[in-house]
DNA sequence: CTATTTGCAAACACTTTGCACAGCA
DNA sequence: TGCTGTGCAAAGTGTTTGCAAATAG
């Protein structure tokens, strides 16, 4: 008989699957997800990468950013802003603070605000030059 | 023999989309546009709906507002901010200006920027006193 | 007569869900 | 035992596409 102490954040693939998502910064689909701890030789399916992270994401432990073709997941739960290349499709995390009277501009207007999401759209810095050649 | 002089709008079911979208400020889904034109009586199909509207927003005509479950639609296409009621579900335009200092900041860090996107997430006013109640 | 637009149904991509079963309390 | 978590496949939802017929130029 074999027996395993687990450490906390080795029960349930739940954990897993943050523990997964707290290792990066590259905001990755679920399918992302999923693959990436496949190839690490963890024995999960899609539909639970899936319940975990929605899961994840009511608790606030994870952020959900609603982009084109795929929802994409962040780590980093305080809020802060991103900029999604149209190039190569990446969301980068932006060393920006995060504004609250523009909050507050709103509150003004009658409205009771949770928060907001500023998304800057365009070409990331490595993406620059490779568009100017394709114009070429 | 039936013979019409059809006017400039009238031609073609993508200037019939483009008609709808315009006459309304709620941003609707494709779908939401497909019921109103039927409902209108046009004889359109929700493909041709979907069609029109990819190829109005590739014109720039139209913007694309990728919201969960389904994209939003809306014809004001000069650079202004949202606000997503979280309870109605609704996307209301903000009377807040454009500021592209921020657009300028994140230039200054390297990246080339097109635009970006601010939505705010909260309750509208309508929405505030019936979360109250529900709370109870 | 050729090019474009359209409707329809099928395909698609992403996500959720029903169900049966495994593991744990 | 019963509760929770999981895999699998099927269903669901929003969107796109292949194709043949209709229409425009």
């Amino acid at each position: 008989m074999k027996v395993i102490i687990m450490s906390r954040q080795e029960r349930g693939k739940r954990d897993r699957v943050l523990q997964e998502l707290l290792s990066r910064t590259d905001h990755p689909t679920a399918e992302e997800l999923y693959l990436a701890l496949r190839e690490k030789g963890e024995d999960i399916s899609l539909a639970t990468v899936y319940r975990a992270l929605r899961s994840l994401a009511e608790e606030g432990l994870v952020a959900t950013l609603p982009l084109a073709p795929a929802d994409r997941f962040d780590p980093l739960t305080h809020p802060h802003y991103h900029f999604h290349c149209h190039r190569c499709n990446q969301v980068l995390d932006l060393d920006l603070p995060y504004k609250p009277e523009l909050d507050q501009a709103i509150e003004d207007l009658g409205f009771s605000v949770h928060h907001h999401t500023l998304v800057f759209h365009g070409l990331c810095p490595a993406c620059q030059p490779k568009e100017e050649l394709w114009r070429k």
